[in-house]
DNA sequence: ACTTTTTCCTGCTTAATCGCAGGTTTTTTT
DNA sequence: AAAAAAACCTGCGATTAAGCAGGAAAAAGT
């Protein structure tokens, strides 16, 4: 499969590939196939250019203190992993886990290099994409000093939602308990007490690990305090 | 004072200015005069291009529940102020406020949408900033899901002092317990019992508000386990 | 279909953080 | 220099969240 006959017409390679300046860049890219609970990107170890999904779901995660791990992204289809790291040439702080099988492209470090040098309009888009991922990460930074476990655990629910989306309600993801709590910044068994509660409140039914929301009005309207206008 | 004669070496428009293809845009620089205390970004509104800091120092937050504000960056002379909203028109959710009088250097939306497709080199140090930028915020969320209050003032106070210098210890800005608490996610009382237990411990001296640090290795190693590698 | 393993759940205890209230010091204004 | 305002400080009770432990349920493997 190469870039033209890919469908993900939100990817910035995609978005950029009927350029003539990138073609020579494109044959270069490689491919990477990733069961299942694979680590494709290590953290601290040397960056290895940067990855788009094809096809799949992964974890991007940084190691804190007593190896407890801040989930800071789900990506899917189309969706870049692996900022920074060329140019510095700096070594990379975060980790990369596949959430089920899934297809990566990958261009090197030092093709990336001669890419952005090369094609403006990629530079443009991924320098939007960055800033974009950055007013989000600001807007969790404050969602993290200012809202309750139970509101951190329904902003997590509806991110999650809103991006691998849900059938019947059921959303198209097998997370743990432990990986919700990752990424909300709690516990665990704050996760499941939240849970339970949302259960009770009949807001969301969960027959084995699987969530599925009955009603996200309610549960946007909990959260609506902290967002005035964006949905991050 | 135009771009050629400033020596904010670290600026993205100096570094860029020698450039045949700036020259047009360099001249559509405006200046703005800044009094200690003015919101020269308010949050919300339609945003006004890029700003620059010639000279000064700028808090840069977001209003969280029941207007208390996050603040998420502290910049001063050559850092840029005002991510995205170029090219999406959207409103921009932050607000930015002088520490103390401040030079700005503002170009128009229009003038940055221009500058952006027609100098490659000036796009990609502008990625280079928001990716770094990113890492930085990524890293900082995790923080805020694993530190302890104290944990939490000591990394904002090395933070401080790192961004601001210090002359003989005492730290290059006036900043309000309040303040500290806002960028640090915790509150006022908090910061300053912790400001407290480090006068105790003699870590630090505090007369009035101003904030000596007595011993910046000691305070470094009781947060060592959550920065590997970084200082952000 | 049974066993093993993993994940999920809940009650209880402990610890950390918050928020109020009232007083003190520092800074600013007149 | 005195008065007013702002900022700082501390004790205490209330709230919230975290951590442990043991059991129940679900998922995975044989």
């Amino acid at each position: 499969m190469d870039c033209f006959n890919c469908n993900n017409k939100n990817c910035i390679i995609k978005r950029n590939c009927h350029l003539e300046s990138m073609k020579p860049f494109i044959a270069k890219k490689s491919t990477l196939n990733c069961k299942k609970g694979q680590n494709f990107i290590i953290e601290g170890a040397p960056v290895h250019g940067l990855y788009f999904i094809q096809e799949g779901k992964v974890k991007v995660a940084k190691t804190g203190l007593n190896g407890k791990e801040q989930i800071v992204r789900f990506t899917t289809n189309g969706e870049t992993i692996g900022h920074r790291g060329f140019g510095a040439g700096q070594a990379y702080q975060i980790s990369a886990v596949a959430l089920q099988n899934t297809v990566l492209c990958n261009f090197s470090t030092d093709t990336m290099q001669q890419i952005l040098l090369n094609v403006p309009t990629l530079t443009y888009d991924l320098m939007t994409f960055y800033a974009e991922e950055l007013n989000r990460s600001e807007t969790k930074v404050k969602k993290f000093a200012q809202m309750t476990v139970r509101e951190k655990v329904i902003d997590a629910l509806l991110y999650i939602n809103r991006k691998y989306g849900n059938t019947n309600g059921f959303i198209n993801v097998q997370l743990s308990r432990k990986e919700i709590s990752d990424f909300a910044g709690t516990t665990e068994e704050q996760v499941i007490r939240t849970l339970s509660g949302l259960r009770k409140d009949k807001l969301i039914e969960t027959p084995g690990k699987r969530i599925c929301i009955k009603n996200v009005d309610l549960l946007r309207k909990e959260i609506s305090e902290h967002n005035y206008f964006i949905d991050s």
